[in-house]
DNA sequence: ATTCGTAATAATGTATACAAAATCTATGCA
DNA sequence: TGCATAGATTTTGTATACATTATTACGAAT
């Protein structure tokens, strides 16, 4: 299961994450191969998937580099993300069952008690159960193809959004988001569902633009 | 610029929207490298662009086939593109120039003179122009990720589009639609050239489910 | 000192060779 | 006949070697 082009993947994929690997850098094959103690061949591999995920850029016989993404980018993923996402809530609202919303409580309370106490590790768990709580919801609309758009989508965001800090009114907020999508879902209210899902998207990326 | 890779990349694309590689079948390198008289190393490379694309689906250690979309897949497929393109509509009403009109213009009338003769030719140009109609609308709303997107999303589609036939009730409505769209960002009505687009886009799709 | 051109170097693109896995085939048995 | 299994074959995954293209370094000319 695990090949050695996997292996690569996860290896660029968290150094371009992470930061190891800043925004513009260019990515020689033969270093990572010899990093991680593989060949260039499944390296270029991995190389081709992170380009089609964005997380890379290609160059014809000038070899990849780190994408870098502008705040213009930020700002049209994020409106892709909001008009997405609440798309998809909008349609989970109907379709949704009482074990997707028990997930979705379960996450919710989660995210309230790791957010009581405001450290380091509890801020990444929350970032974690965030991604969780939002995804639940693109699988309870049934449009399995939203989520790989959205997956695409967000990752730029992603390596961004390990910089912000803890910001304990953006957090109240989230919260409170949170619990109101799951009240609109109790009563299966598509519109109030679809609304406050894109406030919801576009009020948490206002903090990293 | 046209590089081995490349070459592979168009060949197996085409072969597939062809219906020459038809849906489910294996794609076996050493059969594509032969007939384009190139190593299977380039094939491998266009192969995870295009199992990226949504083309082809990539086993491990069982090689490529043929992605097959169910009626599902196609629904899908049309809401995200009805969702996403009826976005793109409503901020291009308000961005669009004189430049992008005109061009709008004149591939509404290159279509309709077109679709005066029913044949064969000219229901694949109808088609071509159409993509353009819609493309350049994307690019009128100046989210360049939009294209990206919708590029990615629309190719399943397209394959099942060649296998069509010429429509006039269809086509009527189409053009129709294109002319009201044109109405709607003379005016800058942002709200109803999405709406037209989304009406547009689930009509077309009709057809095909 | 700067710029241009050329050689040296390094990196990518492609081909080939080899290893590992999956698939097919044929044989034996119930 | 049907099925299971072992071997042969095919196919993919990876490594390595070679070719081609970019990048860098260095020196000459202005």
């Amino acid at each position: 299961m695990s090949s050695a082009a996997d292996l690569a993947y996860e290896f660029i994929k968290s150094a371009v994450m992470s930061g190891e690997f800043r925004a513009g850098d260019r990515v020689k094959e033969e270093l990572v191969a010899e990093q991680i103690g593989i060949s260039r061949t499944p390296i270029r591999t991995a190389m081709q998937r992170l380009a089609a995920q964005g997380f890379i850029e290609i160059l014809h016989n000038q070899g990849a580099r780190v994408a870098n993404w502008s705040s213009e980018d930020s700002r049209e993923i994020t409106e892709l993300r909001a008009v997405l996402e609440a798309f998809g809530a909008g349609i989970a609202a109907k379709r949704i069952n009482a074990e997707n919303l028990d997930e979705l409580r379960e996450l919710s309370q989660q995210m309230e008690d790791a957010s009581a106490k405001p450290t380091v590790a509890n801020f990444e768990r929350i970032t974690e159960l965030n991604s969780r709580f939002h995804m639940a919801i693109i699988a309870a609309s049934g449009n399995a193809r939203l989520a790989d758009v959205i997956g695409n989508l967000a990752h730029p965001l992603l390596v961004q959004r390990k910089f912000s800090t803890f910001d304990s009114n953006r957090l109240a907020r989230s919260m409170s988001d949170h619990r109101e999508l799951i009240q609109a879902f109790e009563r299966g209210d598509s519109d109030w569902a679809s609304a406050i899902m894109r406030a919801h998207i576009l009020a948490s990326a206002e903090q990293v633009a």
